[in-house]
DNA sequence: ACAAATATTTCAAAAGTTTTAAAAATTTTG
DNA sequence: CAAAATTTTTAAAACTTTTGAAATATTTGT
């Protein structure tokens, strides 16, 4: 094996002088520096890592808490994101275990070192719940997505307003009669209910309470429950706002079944902005989370408030995304606007 | 910070005694050893597996190379199935770099102090193609998914063995003017049009030249694009079969577009059997790759191998998946077979 | 040219763990 | 009961790197 002693004997150099010339501190003079990396390159030296870590108490180490979540693509993006960033700033990252009686997240993050935590919205339960709070009341430097923990940094997608947007956008389209079929409960559910609430008290727009219906987000027979409730409304809505891309699809499956057309006799609206809103027909009409920037900004958060501590600004930060057309959305005329 | 020493002074043993009984090594009374475990929970220590890795040379460690390809919920799977194995056997994993000048893969490996490595079929160009064979032909054990290197382990779905079994299906519900759009060339691919053209030729079907069209895996646009050729065959064929399930959602709008219904006219038949396929309408039928088993098989056989060199069998594991049936293929008359 | 200041290089210690060989304590045997 | 065998414990070395202090060499000002 390799070692910086094995450079500091081909070159005639202290290890130290070595360990300088490689981390280009000052300290060793030009030429023996450019020697030193030369023949490092040649012998194909690289560093150890787990060496470097014990002396440095630093590790390059990111660890993130990911749960059942990548069967969603808003989630893939948002750790493709992260990798992303962590990659370009010189970390790795690191999966955290499933807390067990032994070893919770904080034990596994403190015995490899992590320099920081990323929290993504883990589907835990009231177990790993516990964990989960011992993590954030730590002193590591710990970001989350999409949840909020007191004195911490929060990245999130835009939930209020998205959800104005929708609304807003929908009524441009001559839509009054919206109903709203949201997720379980939480703050994101809540947010967005706000924001619906808001968006139709700002446009003057009156909300039947039986046109807001609770389903779960990515579930498609939840939602098509909830659409055939909506079908039974003494005033049909003439659009359908749905908790998320994929529970739309129980939407559509209950539409059809019912012989009825989208657009044509419903209009529907999703959220998320998967890939396959674009692909579907009629396109499915969606609110385009900018998860990409959501992983990266979560990510550059972290590392800064790791490199200086100064940096670490508590609080919630937020990233638009944009409402994106389909032809799941019908522009209705006065007469059908009635 | 509490170490083994810290420990070792409370209990008044050597830290070399507290090491033995922390792990389970020979040579330290059993009283002595249970006071040792008592006393490290009590002061809440955890090893630091730096110095541990530093001094062993072993991580616990698995590299993983895995690529844009977390969108695709096949791999998705395999990964949460590649995590949660290690997970239960003590590894944790840490993702391989995109490789630069300075790092490749296996360098990355290397600092890292990997026990093994793990390549997850990335979308890999020319240049990462290299840096995958300088680890390929390294003295790390590896094991591949979907992807073949010479003298190394791959698990991946069955290929062959999937098509033949769609196309009986297919026969069965009295299709016999089968066509298939394939995806881009190598070795999932050949091996997939081998299967055809062997169960069709067992079958006594007929393949003429136009049914076989390429597009790409998981793009709509190409796969549209195949499907409005294949309705311009002289013979409609009653099936299409589709590289993937996202793909046969190109198909969809087309043939939609061209006023065909599915199943009514054109039966329709997917690959990878992702969840979304339950939930369109109607269900597509699909061939359901069991992802989380091969991710599995993948990371077992990776463990065995580091645990013991003499597991490693160098050889294709194949894990097989099944037909799922759907809505998108009609069963057809005598009368409708012509 | 010489002391002072500056730049370069080396030394030694430290980080937390495992492991080996040797020492000490205990048990068994003749 | 002493000697031999066995078990338990200890001390020290090692793994690779970083770092501050000490030592050496070089430059600067007078």
């Amino acid at each position: 094996m390799v070692t910086i002693r094995t450079i500091s004997e081909k070159c005639g150099l202290s290890v130290a002088a070595v360990s300088k010339a490689l981390n280009g501190r000052p300290g060793v003079s030009p030429e023996k520096a450019e020697m030193v990396r030369q023949t490092a390159q040649e012998l194909g030296y690289f560093p150890n890592a787990a060496a470097r870590t014990l002396k440095t108490n630093r590790s390059m180490n990111i660890g993130i808490l990911f749960k059942n979540v990548l069967a969603h693509e808003y989630f893939s993006v948002i750790l493709e994101a992260v990798r992303d960033t962590a990659e370009k700033r010189g970390y790795d990252i690191t999966f955290l275990n499933n807390p067990s009686r032994e070893q919770g997240y904080y034990e596994h993050a403190k015995r490899r070192q992590c320099d920081g935590i990323l929290i993504v919205q883990p589907g835990y339960g009231e177990d790993a719940r516990a964990a989960v709070r011992r993590l954030a009341e730590s002193e590591l430097p710990v970001v989350a997505i999409d949840d909020v923990f007191p004195g911490r940094t929060t990245v999130t997608g835009e939930n209020v307003a998205s959800v104005e947007e929708i609304v807003r956008y929908l009524y441009g389209m001559g839509h009054t009669r919206i109903a709203f079929i949201h997720g379980e409960n939480g703050d994101v559910t809540s947010q967005r209910l706000a924001g619906f609430y808001r968006a139709c008290r700002d446009l003057g727009i009156a909300v039947p309470s039986e046109y807001v219906v609770p389903a779960r987000y990515q579930e498609p027979a939840d939602s098509a429950l909830a659409t055939r409730k909506l079908l039974q409304c003494r005033v049909r809505p003439t659009c359908i706002m749905y908790p998320d891309d994929i529970a739309y699809l129980g939407g559509q499956a209950e539409l059809e079944a019912q012989g009825l057309s989208i657009p044509g006799d419903v209009s529907c609206f999703g959220f998320d902005g998967i890939r396959m809103a674009g692909v579907l027909r009629p396109s499915l009409a969606t609110y385009r989370q900018n998860g990409w920037g959501i992983g990266a900004t979560a990510t550059e958060q972290l590392i800064s408030a790791i490199e200086d501590p100064k940096c670490y600004v508590p609080g919630v930060i937020t990233i638009s995304g944009s409402v994106q057309p389909g032809g799941t959305v019908k522009r209705l005329t006065g007469a059908e606007q009635k």
